[in-house]
RNA sequence: GCCGGCGUAGCUCAGGGGUAGAGCAACUGAUUCGUAAUCAGUCGGUCGGAGGUUCAACUCCUCUCGCCGGCUCCA
């Protein structure tokens, strides 16, 4: 972000936070920065707010920003602002002067408002031009959730009313990308309140696109070396004690008592896989042996945090877990970045992060092996040119990790592939192979999936694409669509045709105006629509409709069937939106 | 889980203590039409659920379930 526009934010949020004194006498006041597309501040306010409020605030901002009072700074001893915080009750302020190292703290002064705060700023209130008070949200302070929790109002600013005007502009066009609306609307998905939150049915149109993805998966897993197994949804409470999710991760977990024995559903396969493993020894020269299932788990995720298809309870992961000897390590990981890069290049998929997340506070293993994965996992990134971020500290606890994030229509991010490297639960398992020396060793295990979990794909997958997928996954591929009724054997000729080329195709002989058959076509984001009249019947041809309003004019069936099975059998991703 | 908001017909939404509304969809009929909405009629609701206040609650209050925006947490 330009530095300009951060301070203009900035300013505003300063703002912002003298209405908020002036409004509502006795609120505290913690900080208030300047993010990726406005600005925001968190207040521990009197009364609690809502979101009418805020045009009432806006007001107020409105008439500071008229007095054109100006931003001043002054520099006050540390101990001296603490007393003076401290006097006013700025418990928030007091706690950040405390933690910052210099002798001298740095305060804004606008009007009567004093703010602690590094600046920079604006010279006068009257520079802001354009913004708008967006939401309010609850926020705890410093982001811990056994702080107490604040007011947040979030709003942004621009450089004109113009700029502003369009960044609203743009938020409403990406709201009519949300797949939980494209979803309904295009028969996908749904959720239902009497079945309970977070699980999804899909409905048949879903199910072929969910049903496409898998046999993807299947057929480029198989020809990378890897094992299918299927591994049931509910195993005994004892499986995950010794993989240490009872102690770890209970509080996702969903128990059952059956017989008097208490059983677990799978919150993860990773136990099912060792259990395969260990049926039989292993020798070095099995080794690196890759277990992949399309494996349904299920969560107890906090009621707050689910959302549509992104974030859910009950999810198909496409997972492995991959033994192998250290010395392999480097390269599976190589070959799984490699292997998920490819995936989201034939998905259409430019825009996501990679993260590595080093080493927690809390551990296990020793740190000459954290080090070694850790650097296996960074070296394959260096080698692969992707470019990366480091998350310091937010490894698991049994090892590092390489996450790859997806973003949803507004610029969200949600966490797809990850690779994870783990030397927790090959020893708890024991799980051993014999090595050239004769002995038995402890293989290193890779976490990964690919695309991470299908409900959350296809819940991106639906915003990447705004709804009209590329043909391969249309769950209607084409429409035959009638001009007069007079066209209806003609009409089932043809679609003879193209079912027997296995071409996803429906037809809509209603007597209805091809114009009507058309918009319903393009609202369901339908990628060809074929058009037949007396003209079409009697030259033996059809009238192609490309979506996106293209009119490709008439031509020979069997000539339309080889385009459109050459652009299934390619996964084109060429849009026309 | 926490803070704030919202739940009215299949869908999108209006209404506001005194007989429940529109558009689309669905159904019936007419129309047989050339590239994003043909016309007319009909059907459709325990106003998310449970308590309470009131002569009277869809409307006010309490609880509860679900959804939305954030926070925290994650595929």
């Amino acid at each position: 972000m330009k530095e300009q526009l951060e301070t203009l934010r900035h300013s505003t949020a300063h703002i912002l936070a003298q209405a908020v004194a002036t409004l509502f006498p006795g609120t505290k006041f913690a900080i208030g920065p300047a993010i990726a597309d406005g600005f925001y501040y968190d207040f521990d306010l009197p009364i609690s707010l809502s979101q009418e409020q805020l045009s009432e605030i806006e007001k107020k901002m409105k008439f500071i920003i008229k007095s054109n009072l100006a931003f001043e700074q002054t520099m006050m001893k540390k101990g001296e602002a603490i007393d003076f915080f401290s006097q006013k009750g700025e418990k928030y302020k007091v706690e950040l002067i405390e933690n910052i190292p210099d002798e001298e703290v740095s305060i804004y002064k606008q009007g009567d408002f004093i703010d602690l705060c590094r600046g920079p700023h604006l010279k006068r209130t009257g520079e802001i031009k354009a913004f708008k008070l967006i939401s309010v949200a609850g926020a705890y302070w410093r982001g811990d959730e056994k702080n107490p929790m604040l007011t947040r109002i979030y709003g942004t600013a621009f450089e004109t009313k113009e700029e502003l005007e369009q960044h609203l502009h743009n938020i409403e066009e990406a709201k009519k990308r949300d797949h939980r609306k494209l979803g309904k609307e295009l028969g996908i998905f749904q959720l239902y309140d009497e079945a309970g939150p977070g699980l999804i049915y899909y409905h048949p149109k879903g199910a072929i696109v969910r049903e496409e993805i898998c046999r993807f998966l299947r057929l480029e897993h198989a020809n990378r070396g890897y094992h299918e197994v299927v591994t049931p949804h509910i195993a005994r409470v004892d499986l995950w004690k010794t993989s240490g999710h009872y102690d770890f991760y209970r509080e996702n977990m969903y128990f059952m008592t059956v017989d008097g024995m208490e059983y677990v559903l799978k919150p993860m396969n990773c136990p099912g896989h060792i259990l395969i493993y260990k049926s039989q020894m292993h020798s070095y020269r099995d080794l690196p042996l890759r277990f992949f299932e399309l494996g349904t788990v299920y969560r107890h995720e906090r009621s707050g945090v689910l959302h549509g298809l992104l974030r859910v309870r009950g999810f198909t992961q496409d997972d492995a877990h991959i033994f192998c000897t250290r010395e392999q390590l480097k390269d599976e990981i190589q070959q799984v970045l490699e292997f998920i890069i490819t995936m989201l290049v034939s998905f259409g998929f430019k825009e996501y992060e990679i993260y590595l997340s080093t080493r927690p506070e809390k551990y296990v293993g020793s740190d000459e092996i954290w080090d070694m994965a850790t650097s296996a996992l960074e070296m394959s990134l260096k080698e692969k040119e992707l470019p990366y971020q480091i998350d310091p500290g937010e490894g698991v606890f049994y090892g590092p990790k390489i996450d790859i994030k997806l973003k949803d229509a507004l610029s969200r991010t949600w966490q797809g592939p990850t690779i994870q490297v783990d030397f927790n639960l090959p020893e708890r398992f024991n799980v051993t192979y014999v090595g050239q020396d004769g002995k038995e060793h402890q293989p290193v295990m890779i976490h990964r999936v690919v695309l991470g979990s299908l409900e959350r794909f296809m819940g991106a997958l639906i915003e990447h694409y705004a709804g009209a997928f590329p043909v391969w996954l249309c769950p209607t591929q084409v429409l035959i669509a009638t001009i007069t009724e007079r066209q209806t054997t003609y009409g089932e000729f043809i679609q003879n045709q193209l079912r027997t080329n296995q071409i996803r195709t429906v037809t809509d002989f209603r007597n209805e105006k091809i114009g009507f058959k058309i918009r319903e076509a393009g609202m369901q984001k339908l990628p060809y629509v074929l058009i037949l009249g007396d003209n079409e019947e009697q030259n033996k041809t059809i009238s192609v409709r490309k979506r996106g309003s293209v009119d490709m004019g008439q031509m020979r069936v069997e000539d339309f069937i080889s385009m459109i099975t050459t652009e299934i059998r390619e996964k084109s991703v060429d849009i026309w939106s």
